[in-house]
RNA sequence: GGUGUGGUAGUUCAGCUGGUUAGAAUGCCUGCCUGUCACGCAGGAGGUCGCGGGUUCGAGUCCCGUCCAUACCGCCA
C-alpha cells in the first residue's frame, strides 16, 4: 500500500496516528539538525518533519531531496508547536520514521507554485508541470463539477445522452472542417463535426425526444483566447416543443449550474431581449448588461446645425459615462485614439461634459448651451457625467460603440467577474447578407425554422424574415444559442434555396436528413453550449485555455507533443495523398 | 491574410542617446544553522542577448528580413 492518507486530510483530530504519504516535494527546508519537507498531492500540503526522532537513514534521504521528488513517508500524526494558519493541515505535521523516493525528479523548468515563474509558452511545454499548479488544478475540478451537474440535471429531465459519430461529411457552409482521409476509400474524406447538429436531428425523427451529448466539436478556424480548434459542446435537443419550452428548461438548467456549482442564487427570469433592441442599445448581439450606458440614438437631434461630421452621418449615438465630467484632457485624448484604432474604426469621439461649471464640448462651435443641454436631457446624463459620442456609418457606428462602452466599463470597474448577468437574446435574423459572396448565408444554420408570422417575406424580402433562434449570454460572452428546427421537408428546401443550393447540392450534401423527414419527423428544437466558455465564465477567467487540460496555442498547434506533424511518406502513399509541396 | 506587444542567465525581467568585463531577483550547487513554512546566513556556477543580414571604428541597443509567443481584426453557418 502506498498510502493511507492523503496530503490534504489529516488535522488535529488525527493526533498520534501512524500514517503513509505519498506526493511530491513541494519543497525542502533544511535547518541543519531538523528537515522540513512540504509534501503535495491532489488534495493539499502536508509538512514531514526530519529531525532526532527520526532514523539517521531518512535524514540522508531528507538531504538529497529535490522538488517534485516522488516520495513515501511514513510516521506519526504530531501537534505543530509553531501552527500554520495559512495551510489547512497547518496544525499538525508527520514525524517521519520512514522515508523512500518512488522516483527522482529533474529540478522543473518553473517553480510550482500559484504564481509560477513560468511564461505561457514554457508552461504549454511542460503542460503536466503546469497541471499541478493550483489555478488549473482548481479550473479542472470546477469544470468536473460543471459537467457532473449538467449529466445530472438532463438526467433528472428525461434526457438521454447519445454519442454520435465524429467522422462525418464535409459541408462547404460554416466554418472549415479538419479532413481525415480514408484508407478504404482511396481519395474520400471524411470530416469532423463542427457541431452534431444534423445526427440530433435524427435522433428526434427516431423518436428519442430528449437528448444530450457533452460533445467534442472541431472547427479549422483561426484561435482566440475564447476559441480552439476542439472545443467541447453542451448539446440538447427536444421534440414537441416550442421556443418558450426549450428556454425554460435551460434557464432552469443555467440557474441550477449557477446555485450548485458557485453558490448564486439567481431568483428573477432572465431578460429576454430582441435581437434588433441589442443591436440598437448596446451595438451587440451579446450584450453585457452588467451595466447600463445604453446608447442613444441622437441622429435625428443634432443634425441641420452645420456641424458636417454629424450632418453627414447616418447614424450618431451617445452613451453617459457616470461621474466622467473629470476626465482630463489627456484621458479624452487617449479615449479619441482608443476608438480611432483600426480595430475599433471611428473616425474621432465628440465629447460633452456635465460639471458645477455647465456644459462644456468639443462641438461649442455648432451647438448652443441650451441644446446640448437638451442632448444631456434626452440621454439621461447629469452634472458629474461625460457623455461620449460616435457618428458615422450605422453598423460600423453602432460596433464602434459597443467597444467603447466596453472600455468604459471595464475603465469603471463595471464588469466585476463576480457578478451575473445572464440573458437570453431572441428572435435573430434567418438570413444574413454577405457582400462578399452577394448571396444570403444562414445566420445559425439552415435548418433554423423562420418564425411563422415571417415566412411570407421568405421570397420576397428574405432580410427581413425573424428566426426561431436564440442565444444565451452571460458577460458578454456568447455562452449557448439554438434553435426551434425546421421539421417540414418542403421548408427545408425552400430554405436550401434561398441560400442559393441547387436541388443537387441540397440533395447530395442534406439528402439524408430530407429524406427522414418523409417518415415523421416531429417538431423539434435545441440549443448548445459553449462548455468550455461557461467554465470560464464561471471560473472568471476570458481564456478558455484554463480549462482545458491539454489546449492548442495561437497556431492551433500542442507544442508539448508537438503536434500537427509531417507524416512519413509512406502513409501519404497508402492514403493515395501527394503533397504539393513538402514544408521543411 | 493583417495590426499591436514581446523574445537578454534554468526562470521572470532591467539594460538610457550605440561605447570598458551584459546586471537584479529567483531557481540551481557547496557550506553553516533545532521550529521553518517566501526559512536565514556565507560562498559559487550559470549568457550564441531568438535566428540571418545590414549600417557603424564599435550593435543587446539602430535598420531590413525571418522564426517563435501573445492579444486583437479578418474568419468562426
Amino acid at each position: 500500500m502506498y498510502r493511507t492518507n492523503t496530503c490534504g486530510e489529516l488535522r488535529l483530530e488525527n493526533l498520534s496516528q501512524q500514517v503513509t504519504l505519498a506526493g511530491w516535494v513541494q519543497k525542502v527546508r533544511n535547518l541543519g539538525a531538523m528537515t522540513f519537507i512540504d509534501l503535495r498531492d491532489r488534495y493539499g500540503i502536508t509538512q514531514l518533519v526530519v529531525d532526532d526522532n527520526s532514523p539517521e537513514e531518512c535524514k540522508q534521504i531528507a538531504q538529497s531531496l529535490g522538488r517534485e521528488y516522488v516520495v513515501q513517508a511514513t510516521g506519526t500524526v504530531l501537534e505543530r508547536s509553531s501552527k500554520n494558519p495559512k495551510m489547512p493541515t497547518g496544525d499538525i505535521e508527520i514525524g517521519v520514521s520512514a522515508l523512500k523516493v518512488l522516483n527522482a525528479a529533474d529540478t522543473p523548468p518553473f517553480t510550482i507554485e500559484d504564481n509560477s515563474d513560468g511564461g505561457d509558452d514554457l508552461r504549454m511545454r511542460y503542460r503536466y508541470l503546469d497541471l499541478r499548479r493550483n489555478p488549473l488544478k482548481n479550473a479542472l475540478m470546477l469544470r468536473h463539477r460543471m459537467a457532473q451537474v449538467t449529466r445530472n440535471f438532463l438526467d433528472g429531465e428525461n434526457f438521454m445522452e447519445i454519442e454520435t459519430p465524429y467522422m462525418i461529411n464535409s459541408t462547404p457552409e460554416g466554418a472549415r472542417d479538419f479532413l481525415v482521409p480514408s484508407r478504404l476509400n482511396p481519395g474520400k474524406f471524411y470530416a469532423l463535426p463542427q457541431s452534431p447538429q444534423t445526427f440530433k436531428q435524427l435522433l428526434m425523427v427516431a423518436g428519442y425526444d430528449r437528448y444530450f451529448q457533452i460533445v467534442r466539436c472541431f472547427r479549422d478556424e483561426d484561435l482566440r483566447a475564447d476559441r480552439q480548434p476542439e472545443f467541447t459542446q453542451i448539446d440538447c435537443e427536444m421534440s414537441f416543443v416550442e421556443q418558450e419550452d426549450v428556454l425554460n428548461v435551460f434557464e432552469r438548467f443555467a440557474k441550477t449550474l449557477f446555485k450548485e456549482v458557485l453558490g448564486v442564487e439567481i431568483a428573477y427570469d432572465f431578460p429576454r431581449m430582441p435581437w434588433s433592441v441589442a443591436m440598437e442599445k448596446y451595438g451587440s448581439d451579446k450584450p453585457d448588461i452588467r451595466f447600463g450606458m445604453e446608447f442613444n440614438d441622437i441622429t435625428a437631434d443634432v443634425k441641420g446645425k452645420d456641424f458636417v461630421v454629424f450632418d453627414s452621418a447616418e447614424y450618431v449615438g451617445a452613451i453617459v459615462a457616470e461621474g466622467c465630467a473629470g476626465y482630463t484632457r489627456k484621458q479624452i485624448d487617449g479615449l479619441t485614439d482608443f476608438v480611432k484604432r483600426p480595430q475599433v474604426g471611428a473616425k474621432g469621439l465628440v465629447w460633452v461634459r456635465i460639471d458645477e461649471a455647465g456644459i462644456k464640448s468639443s462641438i461649442d462651435k455648432f451647438y448652443t448651451p441650451e441644446e446640448l443641454a437638451a442632448l444631456a436631457n434626452k440621454c439621461g446624463a447629469k452634472s458629474g457625467d461625460l457623455i461620449l459620442i460616435l457618428a458615422g456609418a450605422k453598423k460600423q457606428t453602432l460596433s464602434a460603440l459597443n467597444v467603447l462602452r466596453l472600455e468604459m466599463g471595464d475603465r469603471l470597474g463595471l464588469r466585476d467577474p463576480k457578478k451575473f448577468a445572464p440573458l437570453w437574446v431572441v428572435d435573430f435574423p434567418l438570413l444574413e447578407w454577405d457582400e462578399e459572396t452577394q448571396r444570403f448565408y444562414a445566420m445559425h444554420h439552415p435548418f433554423t425554422s423562420p418564425k411563422p408570422e415571417d415566412e411570407q417575406y421568405m421570397e420576397s424580402d428574405p432580410g427581413r424574415v425573424r428566426a426561431n433562434a436564440y442565444d444565451f449570454v452571460c458577460n458578454g460572452v456568447e455562452v449557448g444559442g439554438g434553435s426551434v428546427r425546421i421539421f417540414d421537408r418542403e421548408l427545408q428546401q425552400k430554405m436550401f434555396r434561398l441560400l442559393g443550393f441547387t436541388a443537387e447540392q441540397a440533395e447530395a450534401q442534406f439528402g439524408f436528413l430530407m429524406n427522414a423527414f418523409r417518415y415523421g419527423a416531429p417538431p423539434h428544437a435545441g440549443i448548445a453550449f459553449g462548455f468550455d466558455r461557461f467554465c470560464s465564465l464561471f471560473g472568471g477567467s476570458d481564456s478558455i485555455r484554463d480549462y482545458i487540460a491539454f489546449p492548442k496555442n495561437n497556431q492551433g498547434r500542442d507544442v508539448m507533443v508537438d503536434s500537427p506533424t509531417t507524416i512519413d511518406p509512406a502513409q501519404l502513399v497508402e492514403l493515395g495523398i501527394e503533397l504539393k509541396e513538402v514544408a521543411e
